[in-house]
RNA sequence: GCCUCCAUCGUCUAGUGGUCAGGACAUGGGACUUUCAAUCCCAGAACAGGGGUUCAAUUCCCCUUGGAGGUACCA
């Protein structure tokens, strides 16, 4: 079977050391978009080969986050400590070939060293070893040749090409029995039948090290594919300290998951048009590996609140008020409804709308905004809003409509500008100086209730 | 140090051996308007530098510079 005919199998390969980051989200996303796009198979596996640094909560959330950025593994999790057998017999596979050694050199022995690992080991009688490891601590090394090159073809970078003299001879198997990451891979890769790695560019000075094992055991070679970092915007590491950083923290601050999921997708990839608000659908549809840029990308925050705005503004409005009757369960649906239409085109976050919905379900006991106030309320303003509550309450159908009409109807009569009405009643309606339409508010609210508001002073 | 990768507006990108180098975010201006948004319109803004190859290079090659990654019994 050549490589081209074999399904698509590709997975996501996280450890579990700490949060998901946007880095490791895109990889998973990329990975999703790929097999969807081509019905292959996208599964999860759990690299949780170091015990160190192994942290539980950090699987849970990373479960969690995944489910949440909607990307559906089709198969797994497979966790690869519950695999240790598999890569001790792959190790001795290697050791049996004279692809690999075991190595007894202590911690301080090598630490001595300067330039790396000086192959001490490697020409060890084999019967010798093997004597040794009864009562010796050991790990297994990988015997990396001296001479000649490593080619592999990376799919957006084409050929690279490396020196084997710079490679050195890897720890397969370490000292507490568990594979490191090369073995570990390579291994599940071939046996998991993965037909594309796509991963994130600190790998791609590892991959030649991957293609020398591959050939060792006689495994057929996956497609690699390495995906460009996610800087942060001045350049440098994307950490909290510059902003968000994890899924979780984009999630806490509001964001939609799609947005983010558009959003990422789009940091090293585009679809070829001008198309950039997009859903899962669509990019799935528009989605090739091909069209990944191989360059480091940074991080826009900016832009990814436009995207959010984007995705809120594309829910419908009964998927929006569902958010909204989270904070008013007790309220009736059809007045959420409405006020969920008049807030969606004018937020950018859905934690804004607690703040932005509050007057609708609550009556305000004060102005709280102080600015608007100074800036709009006058001495006349009492005055002119019972003119207006006046007017309001002759009218039968209270509706925008009529709501408009009735001010129109008080500016001309005691020549007052709309400006100077509409606001000081929006303040002493809802609280604050900005929002939805005043006639839509005032309609929303209903009659009696805008009465009783516009004659309480502040 | 050594090895590897990368390089179009501030940012994300499209693009081609001959283009007015296109779009989006951000920025500035305008329109709309009862406010704030949203929306619409307009503007400024890029092929890192130097050598080649070629009738012609942003595009192909080399060097420099800059950036990123690796150089772990971490992934």
């Amino acid at each position: 079977m050549t490589q081209e005919t074999k399904p698509v199998r590709v997975r996501f390969a996280p450890s579990p050391t700490g949060y998901l980051h946007v880095g490791g989200a895109r990889t998973a996303i990329y990975n999703y978009l790929f097999a969807k796009a081509v019905g292959g198979t996208f599964y999860l596996r759990i690299e949780d080969t170091d015990r160190k640094r192994y942290n539980e909560e950090a699987l849970k959330d990373l479960l969690r986050d995944l489910k949440w950025l909607g990307l559906e593994w089709d198969e797994g999790p497979f966790f690869q400590s519950e695999r240790l057998e598999i890569y001790g017999k792959a190790a001795e596979q290697l050791i049996d070939k004279g692809h690999a050694y075991y190595c007894f050199c202590t911690e301080e022995r090598l630490q001595t060293l300067e330039h790396g690992y000086d192959r001490h080991c490697r020409d060890l009688p084999l019967v010798e070893a093997q004597k040794r490891i009864e009562s010796e601590k050991f790990v297994v090394r990988f015997k990396a040749p001296l001479n000649g090159s490593t080619k592999f073809n990376d799919l957006i970078r084409g050929e690279i090409e490396t020196p084997n003299k710079d490679l050195d001879d890897l720890v397969i198997l370490k000292r507490d029995k568990f594979p490191t990451y090369h073995l570990a891979s390579v291994v599940d890769d071939h046996y998991m039948q993965t037909s594309h790695v796509l991963r994130g560019d600190e790998w791609i000075s590892s991959t030649p090290k991957h293609v020398l094992l591959y050939n060792a055991f006689g495994w057929e070679t996956p497609f690699f594919c390495h995906l460009p970092v996610i800087l942060a915007p001045g350049g440098g590491k994307l950490s909290k300290r510059k902003g968000a950083a994890s899924v979780g923290d984009f999630r806490d601050l509001g964001y939609l998951p799609h947005a983010l999921v558009n959003y990422l997708s789009l940091l090293g990839w585009s679809p070829g048009d001008d198309r950039e608000v997009m859903n899962l659908e669509e990019m799935i549809g528009a989605f090739s590996l091909e069209r990944i840029q191989p360059k480091a990308v940074s991080f826009d925050e900016k832009k990814l609140e436009w995207m959010n705005g984007m995705h809120i503004r594309l829910l419908s409005d009964s998927l929006f008020a569902d958010e909204l009757k989270k904070l008013y369960p007790a309220e009736q649906d059809e007045k959420v409804l409405k006020v969920a239409a008049l807030l969606k085109p004018r937020l950018k976050f859905t934690t804004e709308l607690s703040a932005m919905s509050k007057y609708f379900f609550e009556r305000p006991e004060k102005c709280e905004d102080e600015k608007a106030y100074t800036k709009y309320w006058t001495e006349q303003s009492p005055k002119h809003i019972e003119l207006v509550a006046k007017e309001l309450e002759k009218i039968e159908d209270f509706d925008v409509k009529n709501i408009e009409l009735a001010f129109a109807k008080v500016c001309e009569s005691s020549e007052i500008k709309l400006g100077a009405l509409a606001q000081p009643a929006r303040l002493a309606v809802s609280g604050v100086g900005a929002g939805p339409g005043l006639w839509e508010i005032l309609e929303c609210l209903g009659k009696e209730e805008c009465i009783f508001r516009l004659r309480r002073v502040f």
